[in-house]
DNA sequence: ATATATTTTTAGATGATTCTAAATTATATT
DNA sequence: AATATAATTTAGAATCATCTAAAAATATAT
């Protein structure tokens, strides 16, 4: 059994290593949960104690498969929860991360099968992102940064990268939204910013750091 | 701001005091979370510093204005939760209890706004017991134990006393509910037991335990 | 009104999580 | 290779919530 604070670094050293592969370092871990290395330094002990990561001193961590099982059920419980608030309560995509951080460690494997149930087994959170079936298993599509398209490439959003209210907010005044289809119109090598046209219809411009966070498929 | 502990023992001193009237003492809030009482004396000490609760050494406590108003936002939590679980998600009026109890806890009043209107702004649980409104106040009927009714009296079972998954199975079994019409056919002096009937139909047995644990409304 | 029993509080300790400051190890630069 | 810089760990302390054991206050029973 974890408690919500270990979940959380859990949480946080399974998406910093990309899927469970790669070594994290303690520097990394403070910086996405915002505590002290020292901090870290302490909790990743007694994580590798409980075996769910797997500790050399001053050489970081990585995460077992038992860490890998743990870490992907409580990312399940965030996104299954978000589908919830953005489809049943009708909220928008830029506010439900904060409540889903909480909801994530509510402990009932009766309630997240039911909620699974109820939301018809989505296959994707409000930003685009898979959610893991009650075995672990993720499914992923090939998708990417829009700002890698060519010209005159089509292609549909998928997925955000930045779920943050303010980029997600930007997104809602472009008239950006998961589904809508994208064409791009021009490239600008000098700042790699583009002018796309949304739904065959709105042209917006989009800068280097939007088209990086925004995922697409291309047609 | 109140943490989840706290919280918890503000929502057993409000019961306990049936509805911020009555003075609790110590033994009883800690029979009641099931910690020690030295625990106890602790955190009333702590609670009165919030002024959430007004502390007597020796004497028990009390709960203030201010006090009310957050156990009830907690209480009200709780019961939109259980609603939630057993209209939504189908579970059974036993198996809400401890996934409310930490529900309760999360905190965003734009998500238990949400849920209130999603539900349809119910005004009871599963229960039988009612859900405060936004501003905290309660709507309460008339009630009485069903073994306080006469013979051949008619009513409804409007709440239960006791929500534990063993009281709530055994009303399961008995085919009572929340709704049902219920006749007194027999009363028996000698250990208070009865023989009812429920919707026209059922005829059971009830012994005092249980018909002082049935919350009834009289034709 | 004493003595006894019960309730309540305090003292001291523990585990969990966090912090600052200091020490240690690893990495980068000359 | 020696030195400077950066990353990491440890030491020591704080806060929260809990406990056991002991002390103090209140209530009950002779
Ligand atoms: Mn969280
Ligand atoms: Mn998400
Ligand atoms: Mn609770
Ligand atoms: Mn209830």
């Amino acid at each position: 059994m974890l408690s919500l604070v270990e979940e959380n670094y859990l949480k946080a050293i399974y998406h910093l290593s990309e899927g469970g592969q790669a070594q994290v370092s303690t520097n990394a871990i403070a910086d996405a949960i915002h505590t002290k290395p020292a901090s870290v330094s302490d909790m990743i002990q007694k994580l590798d104690r409980k075996r769910v990561i797997q500790y050399t001193k001053y050489q970081g961590v990585k995460v077992t498969k038992e860490g890998k099982e743990a870490a992907l059920k409580v990312i399940r419980k965030h996104r299954l929860w978000e589908v919830f608030l953005v489809e049943q309560l009708n909220f928008n995509w830029d506010e439900v991360h904060d409540v889903a951080e909480q909801l994530e460690h509510i402990k009932s494997p009766l309630l997240i099968e039911r909620l699974d149930a109820f939301l018809g087994h989505p296959k994707v959170d409000p930003h685009g992102d898979p959610i893991p079936d009650a075995q672990g298993v993720i499914n992923t599509k090939p998708q990417k940064p829009l700002h890698q398209l060519d010209l005159g490439a089509e292609a549909i959003i998928r997925a955000v990268k930045d779920s943050s209210p303010a980029f997600l907010r930007h997104l809602d005044k472009l008239g950006a939204y998961l589904g809508a289809g994208v064409k791009i119109l021009e490239k600008e090598e000098f700042d790699n910013s583009m002018q796309i046209q949304i739904d065959q219809s709105t042209v917006v411009f989009i800068s280097n750091e939007v088209g990086q966070n925004i995922l697409v498929q291309e047609n």
